[in-house]
RNA sequence: GGGAGCUUAGCUCAGCUGGUUCAGAGCAUCUGCCUUACAAGCAGAGGGUCACAGGUUCGAACCCUGUAGCUCCCA
């Protein structure tokens, strides 16, 4: 069989997608098995792959994967959110784009459209999930707005509000002018920006020529100021009390008020109150019975109560009343300023506190074992540092806001009558009877316009996914909850992963998940986030395409340990691509080979060595992986077949070339290679599962149905330390004599000789004698002194060994005399440090037994080496 | 303004309960090699005041205090 010399991804990795979906590998149905299962963080249905997702997902890859070869009952569900301030802004642009304005749309109307664009686009991400090869169980894929979960959302809501913790009012809440919906707190992303603060004059009623100056940096709700207040005990503004001040312009008269919320050092310490614009002043309205009036529309644009540029947008206002003002003479200075904007998540658009009637989730009870079960341990926040934050949040939490005013999304089950009687259920019948008394009969019945925030759909996803409210009691949710493992981005931690932890204890009583693995945040190579406006973001479909995903996997994991943001850079999906490359030649090596009958005693403790090594590393794998250090753990298979596999083992066992032909493999070392690179490519498996398989594969003959992504995990046994000890001093030894070999710029071909003493048998590095001769291309390996005519080139100290190499160059004895001069000072100094320690009354009755023992051995070891340099140095 | 975290090689990061020859890894760099699996490679090498200043300790990258810089979260 000729294998290509470069490995080729495209050629496998849709080849064995496919594979997998029609042998339904993926699939799980519950059975007597452990289940283990994560639920996909649903990403938008109108999102594309970016790389974030990428990160997360190949991480869920990884965890699903091993413990479906490990044997358990794996199921990863797949899914998205249908995104609603997202979504319906995308679908309002298209319209916009026909020609058609949502306006004159019947909402039925509206989600017709708003359907067909899911439709059509919804489903992109979930494909390119595909490409990554992510194993997820394609057949239980869902969505936050197909039946069954929307019924989950409108129960909860009913329940929730029947339990009153729903309710409604009017509330200052967070505005976006653009999505023209209210929005939650955890949506407001508060950016510094550089702001001009204005000093305003306002004058003292009834007087002359007497003005109170303001700070502010909204002039335009101006126009809305009720109040001026100052602090109490600022003697500044004593005499203001029970005195009015005009505002300027609507030249209305408003009460000076006296409060300790001022801070006397901002500004002039007098603060222009406008209770319908700012939720400090909107208390402070309430406190001080002032009165409220909304200059703004929806659209941040200034209403008619405003009295002056009616219609006209709040920024272009707030250029232009300064320019008025300042005409009036009521303009005192201007100052640069930096303060934080809150701006919405979806739409980027500068948030405006706005009053307004909307419904609210009570979260102090609720939200009570949410915060107990992460504290006590039940719920596992990875890293831990997360636990900080989520406490701090949970104990400051507020009510939630979660109607939204828009049409994508369950509707609000709240109906009202012509008299605004108001009842929560389900259909409208339902409320007609509600509503119906003795006394009055409804004669028009309205559901409540708004829809609910996505987010009231999401905390419910790992119960709804398993139909948890529909069958409560079903198989599925029973087997299933509560998940194993949670792969999600810390920027979501309350928006919905505490959420869920809520809605888990509310309605299963119980956690809807163990562990929560927190990503870090892909940046660029700068250390920048990733946006579409910088343009730094890599197209991920298009690194699968020029890499191989794979390669892509695992350069997403190189530079990302767990909970630090990774620094993401197209050449660490390079380096996965060597990687792959690597795999693939090792196996057209050993694919290359002929077969003899029967075994080499030579290569029999390179076999058992390796075997040995195996175990130790997976060891060590099983390590990082209980700590959910994945680029850890891909270093470490890495190392393992690359240096251990490849680099020492493969080339102690590969058949010497012989006449340009490689002789022959005897047949109980291939076996053995055989079985090693089969494991090694189950422990890459997780992490790299295309290539394996192809390896896998094209290893032995196989049944079609014989899959590695459901073959048995690899599992290790107590490694031979002494065994393990002796490979590490042959290794010294080889690097060491190479490293000789080079000093004398001796050819591959070349060989050299060498001669050692021991100063203590038994013979420290056992059978690896020929391996060392191999690997150093030794023609002569032999013990004891050399006889005066074997000119030594250069003597190298080890352990307990002295070896004398011959390279046939000439002899540079001063050279080789001042290495062993430095490697002497060096030891000595060694030595006088431990012998510091050991006199030190203080250490040696303070330390433990252990250290003092491996402080003795070090001692002795230096003793020794002192003693054998300076023999060869003659002096 | 409040809180959390970080600072170790050119870059990205490990370093667990303070104690092995502990100052590490990967990448990058340098030197020599197209050696019949791999130049997407092989062999070898160099590279660090563990942010800074104090302290505790027989012993500190690790614990404590302060300082500087950076990041994130909350208001």
């Amino acid at each position: 069989m000729e294998l290509a010399k470069t490995y080729d991804p495209k050629s496998v990795e849709d080849k064995w997608y496919k594979y997998w979906l029609e042998q339904n590998f993926f699939h799980s149905e519950p059975d007597e098995r452990e289940p283990y299962t994560i639920v996909i963080p649903p990403p938008n249905v109108t999102g594309v792959l970016h790389m974030g997702h990428m990160l997360n997902n190949t991480i869920q890859d990884i965890l699903i994967r091993k413990a479906r070869m490990q044997g358990k009952n794996a199921c990863w569900v797949p899914g998205t959110d249908h995104a609603s301030i997202a979504t319906e802004a995308k679908v309002v642009a298209m319209l916009k784009e026909k020609g058609i304005d949502k306006k004159d749309l019947s909402r039925e109307e509206f989600l017709k459209y708003a359907w067909e664009w899911k439709e059509k686009y919804g489903g992109i991400i979930l494909k390119q999930l595909e490409k990554l090869g992510a194993s997820c169980d394609w057949q239980r894929t869902r969505f936050t707005m197909e039946d069954d979960l929307s019924e989950a959302v409108i129960d909860v809501f009913i329940d929730l509000h029947k339990k009153g913790q729903i309710y409604r009012g009017m509330r200052m809440v967070n505005w976006d002018p653009q999505g023209l919906t209210a929005i939650s707190d955890e949506e407001v992303i508060h950016k510094e920006v550089n702001s001009k603060l204005f000093y305003v004059k306002y004058k003292i009623e009834g007087t002359e020529d007497e003005w109170v100056t303001i700070a502010t940096t909204r002039p335009e709700t101006i126009l809305g100021d009720t109040a001026v207040c100052v602090h109490p005990d600022d003697p500044r503004y004593t005499h203001l009390k029970g005195k009015k001040v005009i505002i300027p312009m609507v030249n209305r008269a408003v009460p000076v008020i006296f409060d300790d919320y001022i801070d006397l050092e901002f500004g002039t310490g007098a603060l222009k109150v406008t209770p319908a614009h700012d939720i400090n002043d909107y208390n402070l309205g309430i406190k001080h019975n002032l009165e409220v009036i909304d200059t703004l529309t929806p659209a941040g644009k200034m209403s008619p109560a405003a009295g002056f540029y009616i219609g006209e947008d709040r920024f272009t206002v707030r250029k232009k009343i300064i320019e008025d003002l300042t005409t009036l003479g009521q303009v005192v200075k201007i100052e640069e300023i930096k303060n934080k904007v809150g701006t919405s998540e979806r739409t980027g658009a500068v948030i405006e506190p706005r009053l307004s009637m909307q419904w609210f989730l009570k979260m102090d009870k609720i939200s009570k074992p949410a915060l107990d079960n992460v504290l006590n341990g039940n719920i596992k926040l990875i890293p831990e540092k997360f636990i900080n934050t989520y406490k701090h949040w949970m104990e400051n939490v507020h009510d939630w806001c979660i109607s939204r005013q828009l049409w994508w999304g369950q509707q609000i089950p709240a109906w009202y009558d012509e008299k605004g009687n108001t009842v929560v259920c389900k259909t409208k019948e339902e409320a007609i009877a509600l509503l119906t008394t003795d006394h009055h009969q409804p004669t028009t019945i309205t559901q409540d316009e708004d829809v609910l925030d996505t987010w009231f759909s999401s905390w419910l996803w790992p119960i709804s996914v398993f139909d948890g409210f529909k069958n409560p009691k079903g198989k599925d949710i029973n087997y299933y909850y509560p998940t194993n493992d949670l792969v999600t981005g810390p920027d979501i931690l309350f928006f919905w992963v505490a959420r869920m932890i809520i809605a888990g204890y509310e309605y299963r009583n119980d956690k809807p998940f163990t562990n929560v693995y927190l990503t870090g945040i892909v940046r660029d190579k700068l250390g920048r986030k990733m946006s579409k406006q910088l343009g730094n973001s890599p197209d991920p479909v298009e690194l699968m395409n020029k890499f191989g995903a794979d390669s892509v996997r695992a350069g997403m994991l190189y530079s990302s340990p767990a909970g630090n943001d990774l620094l993401f850079d197209e050449s660490l999906c390079e380096q996965g691509r060597n990687f792959t490359n690597k795999i693939w030649n090792a196996f057209r090596l050993i694919k290359g080979w002929e077969i003899e009958p029967g075994s080499n005693s030579t290569n029999k403790v390179a076999i058992e060595w390796f075997e040995a090594k195996c175990s130790r590393v997976m060891e060590q794998l099983e390590d990082h992986y209980s700590k959910y250090r994945i680029s850890d753990s891909l270093m470490t298979v890495y190392k393992l077949i690359w240096d251990d596999f490849c680099s020492w083992y493969l080339e102690m066992i590969k058949p010497e070339f012989v006449d340009g032909k490689s002789l022959p493999i005897d047949q109980a070392t291939y076996d053995a290679t055989i079985v090693f690179f089969e494991r090694l490519m189950k422990l890459l498996h997780p992490i790299m599962p295309f290539v394996t398989e192809e390896i896998y594969k094209l290893l032995k003959d196989r049944s079609h149905k014989d899959s590695i992504c459901v073959s048995d995990y690899p599992k290790f046994s107590k490694a031979d330390d002494t065994l393990l000890a002796q490979a590490d001093l042959a290794i010294d030894i080889i690097t060491g004599i190479r490293e000789v070999r080079a000093k004398a710029q001796k050819k591959n071909h070349e060989t050299v000789s060498a001669h050692y003493i021991v100063s203590d048998d038994p013979l420290q590095f056992g059978d690896f004698a020929a391996k060392i001769m191999k690997l150093c291309k030794l023609d002569e390996f032999v013990s004891g002194e050399p006889a005066p005519e074997f000119v030594v080139n250069q003597t190298l100290v080890i352990n307990d060994y002295k070896f004398f190499v011959r390279t046939g160059e000439i002899k540079d004895a001063e050279a080789e005399r001042e290495k062993l001069l430095k490697e002497l000072d060096y030891t000595k100094g060694f030595l006088a440090s431990i012998e510091k320690k050991l006199a030190n009354e203080k250490f040696v009755s303070n330390a433990p037994a252990q250290v003092l023992e491996t402080e003795n051995k070090k001692k002795e070891d230096a003793l020794r080496k002192i003693a054998m340099l300076e023999e060869t140095l003659g002096t």
